[in-house]
RNA sequence: GGAGAGGUGCCGGAGUGGUAACGGAGCAGAUUGCUAAUCUGUCGACGCGCAAGUGUCGCAUGGGUUCGAGUCCCAUUCUCUCCGCCA
């Protein structure tokens, strides 16, 4: 009788550092004492189950073995003595195989509803306004009065149209024309290329992933409605190219020397937003579809906090090259996303809406991911560990597009980014 | 979409009801005067144990038959080949 596999290596740490779990979950404004002692009691459950079941078994193997010997023999009638006493142990054997998946699957779902422990750097807090700033870099340029916002720039130069996509899909997903759709196409192989020039090497992935992926990077069971999710083959649209190449290693046993991993790869990506509206969705601020250039990095347990670092420097150059404004957050803990340890959000200055949208979002995930994803190596006693997983936006086009219209407005147009110019073959929009 | 074949450990590959051959790779230990060879060991998950160890489970997935299932039955899924359709 098959007994479910699942991976509960997160069970060893809640019952080696249960309290220390509780006082990390505190920053996220999470009291989980409930429900560790729900767990650790659920899991003694199991192994005292598991325990009888296995002794049951046992038991019954040795009697199969013993009749089958005895029927190669010729004792038929030795063997269908000992088959009578088969009955009570095959039944006992069901109950309480039947009882260790039940308790498998509970203690599975309770695992699921505990997020990652953030790291010591994570300030504690409930909200955006709780983050901590910790770089800041750029000139934020004074507009004059007749500035504009980024829709009306697209509209003035007829680069982005919103209400034609409204008409093929709906809101949320602009068609960016002309000028609009090659500087889209610019930032995407800028990036790629800036990535690849330091060690990422380029993937495509599939934009659309079955149910597996999305519970092993995180977005499942936690986001659910987030997802668009198609019916007829069950299988769920993209939020982030993070999904389908972490995924790449799930049910992966690498060995020491594989590290570092980094990929790199453009997706579109989709995303419900179910219950965002106002003001703040205008525009390119918050879209449906979106096009995206990722970095993920498999890394070895030791190396991953600098690895998160390399990638956070990294995008600093990019922004730096665009010459755009922008802020470093550090995200406490109320707004630190279900699956990571440490976020580093980068957020680029929109001038003519005087805030500050983000555009980056650089995490370290530590196990936390490759728990679900079984993704492990073979460290150098022969032990399989989790490995740590890491992504980051490098970068999201839409915003960094809005931030270029808007900060890069002049009287005879939009100034293209020196950086950008080779790949768009034009210097000015206007 | 129709028809057929198939899914066995890291890889290759046997196994048609009695408890996963064999070959290779990688790794570890031992040994040998040296770009290497030889010998031995070596899959994963979970339980018990300080440990040596030991038990259970795993042959695509889920059920079923049986004292016993890789092997038989049912369902699902994926891959390949041919046909159809098609960028």
């Amino acid at each position: 009788m098959p007994i479910k596999q699942n991976y509960m290596l997160q069970l060893q740490r809640i019952r080696d550092e249960k309290d220390i779990i509780i006082v990390a979950l505190q920053k996220r404004n999470i009291d989980a004492a409930t429900l560790l002692e729900d767990v650790l009691q659920l899991d003694e459950k199991r192994r005292a189950t598991q325990t009888k079941l296995d002794n049951t078994l046992a038991e019954s193997n040795k009697l199969s073995k013993e009749i089958g010997l005895l029927f190669k023999s010729g004792k038929a009638q030795e063997a269908n003595i000992l088959k009578e006493k088969t009955g009570d142990l095959k039944e006992d054997s069901k109950r309480l195989g039947d009882e260790l998946n039940t308790a498998m699957e509970e203690l599975q779902n309770l695992l699921y509803q505990i997020p990652n422990i953030p790291h010591d750097l994570v300030p504690a807090g409930n909200t955006e306004k709780d983050n901590e700033e910790v770089f800041k870099e750029g000139e934020i340029p004074t507009l004059t009065a007749d500035a504009l916002p980024h829709w009306e720039l697209a509209k003035k130069y007829g680069i982005i149209d919103f209400e034609l996509g409204v008409k093929i899909t709906g809101a949320g997903f602009p068609v960016y024309k002309g000028k609009g759709a090659r500087l889209q196409r610019a930032l995407i192989a800028y990036f790629l290329d800036k990535n690849t020039e330091v060690g990422y090497s380029e993937i495509q992935v599939p934009y659309l992933v079955n149910e597996a992926s999305g519970y092993g990077t995180g977005q499942l069971p936690d986001k659910e409605g987030q997802m668009y999710h198609i019916g007829a083959d069950d299988l769920y649209l993209i939020p982030t190219a993070e999904v389908p190449v972490t995924n790449i290693f799930r049910d992966v046993i690498l060995n020491e020397s594989d590290f570092p991993i980094c990929y790199t790869g453009y997706t579109p990506c989709f995303r419900r937003e179910a219950g965002s509206y106002g003001a703040h969705v205008r525009g390119l601020n918050r879209l449906h579809q979106f096009d995206k250039v990722e970095i993920v990095r498999v890394e070895h347990p030791s190396n991953s906090y600098q690895a998160l670092d390399g990638m956070v420097e990294h995008v600093k150059t990019l922004l730096r090259e665009l010459k755009l404004p922008y802020r470093i957050l550090r995200l406490c803990g109320g707004d630190l996303g279900f699956t990571s340890a440490l976020t580093y959000d980068f957020e680029v200055f929109s001038t003519a809406q005087d805030r500050w949208l983000e555009i980056s979002s650089v995490s370290n995930f530590e196990a936390y991911q490759a728990n679900r994803l079984k993704l492990r190596f073979k460290d150098h006693n022969g032990k399989n560990q989790l490995a740590h997983t890491l992504n980051g936006s490098s970068l999201a086009l839409p915003r960094v597009l809005a931030g270029i219209l808007e900060n890069c407005q002049t009287s005879q147009g939009i100034r293209i980014p020196d950086v950008l110019v080779p790949y768009c073959g034009f210097d000015i929009i206007n």
